[in-house]
DNA sequence: GTCTATAGACTGATAGAC
DNA sequence: GTCTATCAGTCTATAGAC
């Protein structure tokens, strides 16, 4: 397993994502340049094609990565039984997940116009999955008559904005922890449902 | 009043600004170009200079425009009696006002972070003044024994974020009228406050 | 008021040396 | 695997003609 001295490729190509994720979210994809990240990473421009075709792929990559981790994340996240106990599960979940990972949630939502045609699709599908996995929820809870909701659809839509805004305030060391936040947010999920 | 041939400049000056909110909405910021803008509006690249200092006022006139037109619009809103009545009237007027002009919010939310430092704190600042409309109808909404919350400043950015994420899924000719979405949030709106 | 022309700098991406 | 050098194109903003 000798490697050849100056080969970092199991180094690097992260450390080019990394930079990347945070360069984007900072400064906007279309604002950043390749020598940026490449200056970041400790490279020159040239080598950062070694670990990703061109820049959108870079862009692209970041982002599928993101709604692959979010999907696979909520699948292992313990739910608990009954519809309630999965919404709470939801939100709390949705919560911690998106306050984890700021620039990459960033990214997901303002970058999406910056995608090529299929890239766009791609990553559209996974969101409308992840959206799905809430709009299941809250159907089983109106068939158990446990929430109320004229309209599943567009509750989804309201719920997933109202939590996905706490990345907008939220500081870290802020006068809330994450769990306070958490506990206040789930009561208004719970009030905006009939609960 | 006669006017020079070739003289526009009342014609000229509103067309380059409507221009960059088409194109800065759909493409961002960072990625349309002065000459982009100047095609559409039917002008070479240099006259645009005639109408604003560099691309950054361009941009900041236009997130300054939106925000005076939203309070402005917001202080001749009628609002009923009581504060329940405010909160319905902000609900439905702040869904309406955002609907009417997707493109400038888009703006106003996505190119924050293309603001130089003082433009960024002028727009903050007139945003923070919005927020405290909804926080003082909230704390007038717990004074009056009207509505339950733990924490208004909270509340306030839950619901500012659920109704404004009306503009991400709605579409003019959908399946509901602007009216009805707008009846559907602000049940959940009350039901979040627990009214 | 608008044009053309241009400055000076930056862009993404590639070729070839090491 | 990374570097240097470079291509061909883009960018914002300005100067000066009309």
């Amino acid at each position: 397993m000798a490697r050849k001295t100056g080969s970092h490729s199991d180094i690097t190509g992260p450390k080019v994502r990394e930079a990347a994720l945070a360069l984007f979210a900072q400064h906007g994809f279309a604002a950043v340049s390749m020598r940026q990240i490449a200056a970041e990473v400790g490279v020159q421009a040239g080598a950062l094609y070694l670990y990703t075709k061109d820049k959108q792929s870079l862009l692209y990559d970041l982002m599928q990565a993101h709604m692959d981790d979010l999907l696979a994340a909520w699948e292992v996240e313990p739910k608990g039984d009954g519809a309630l106990a999965h919404l709470e599960a939801f939100a709390r979940f949705h919560i911690r997940f998106h306050l984890e990972r700021p620039d990459a949630v960033f990214i997901a939502y303002m970058e999406l116009r910056n995608l090529s045609d299929e890239n766009f699709a791609a990553i559209e599908a996974l969101r409308r999955r992840y959206e799905g996995e809430l709009e299941a929820i809250l159907r089983a809870g109106q068939a158990e008559g446990v929430i109320t909701a004229p309209d599943i659809r567009l509750t989804t839509m309201a719920l997933i904005a109202m939590l996905t805004g706490v990345n907008t305030w939220y500081r870290e060391g802020g006068r809330l922890s994450r769990d306070a936040v958490a506990d206040i947010y789930w009561d208004m999920v719970r009030g905006a449902v009939g609960a």
